[in-house]
DNA sequence: TGGCTATGCGACAAATTGTCTCAGGTATAA
DNA sequence: TTATACCTGAGACAATTTGTCGCATAGCCA
């Protein structure tokens, strides 16, 4: 569903909000409103290009797992309308491998839900180097490990499940299990 | 230490490793040198960024954690020194966070320890979009991957059980059988 | 000796996997 | 169009593996 701004001319920065969860496109449509942003939303990856090649964005948040396709092609096409958009990547489903792929492809950040407002304004500004991250002082988990393995070889397959599957000597059922979950945090 | 290799006029493309466990950089030159490129080592920054000044490297492979600073700073002057230069980092420490930095400055691509020669080797391959042509000989089972990562683990904290355990965020009774049972093949 | 921690192992419940099975989807070749 | 060959999501149920407790033993240190 397409759902423009009402403000669309306005001065204010246009901002295009990506994800099929239209509970959470509406919270933080209202949160950024409020903090200055030209709130515009899409929850498929059509509707999502359809609004940005009307107007490009000037920032966009696009949700890492949109129902069938990957978001990270959208991520990819919303660069070619126009590289200075500025573009953080969301997911509840996050990795590394997938938070590479992100940022070779133009996204500005990758973030991992749940995240607030701020922590999302905050990437949009943020530039290279000027992060001073720690170096985690523990080894993942074995959970997170095995999540991070599994997305790695996933990626590089295709998001072909059945071939990630019998690459990794694992049963089809389980693997689907296992995508099914969340990652675990930390 | 400072290690120029012997072949330095080869005609083998120049690879750089960078990384303070020495026993490692061994392991690791020597699958690499096997596969035709002339390998240089280096266990600090500044040994690296010397080694580097006097010749630039075509690939570099970089551990995250260094001594003291963290190696995405080395990223960086890489690739100040030559834009073309292929790196990837490498960390046993890995989280979405460092990934993004590093990716962001220049890296080629980011890897979770433990991998092997052949996953480095088609990271330096792999481009954005391009990804799928490894067929990779095999990647390890989840299985097998866990097993050398509880041993890594382990033996970084004196094959003490429970102290692993707690890291690893498992139940101290689990690791014990599956330490009892032996590794599985493949 | 008491306090603290590590270790091995038995037992049973809780959770995860392996298997099998269906019911679509999506290509491609005949 | 039909056939063939994949891939995918999901239900059901048994087989395994884990999580949890508990308990006895052992080393260390004040």
């Amino acid at each position: 569903m397409i759902e423009p701004s009402l403000t669309d001319n306005s001065e204010y920065p246009s901002l295009l909000i990506v994800d099929d969860d239209e509970v959470f496109c509406d919270v933080l449509s209202k949160a950024l409103t409020k903090r200055g942003f030209s709130i515009t939303c899409a929850h498929t990856i059509d509707d999502a290009l359809s609004l940005a090649e009307m107007s490009t964005p000037e920032y966009a948040i696009v949700d890492l797992k949109l129902s069938s396709e990957s978001g990270l092609v959208l991520v990819e096409k919303l660069r070619n309308l126009d590289p200075g958009t500025r573009i953080v990547m969301l997911t509840g489903y996050a990795s590394i491998a997938t938070a590479v792929e992100a940022i070779k492809l133009g996204a500005t950040h990758y973030l991992a839900k749940p995240v607030d407002a701020d922590e999302i304004m905050a990437a949009f500004e943020r530039t290279v180097g000027e992060a001073n991250i720690p170096i985690s002082a523990h080894p993942l988990s074995v959970g997170r490990l095995e999540w991070e393995y599994i997305q790695r070889i996933l990626t590089e397959n295709d998001n072909n499940i059945s071939v990630t599957a019998r690459i990794l000597n694992m049963h089809r059922r389980t693997l689907q299990r296992k995508l099914a979950k969340r990652p675990l945090r930390e």
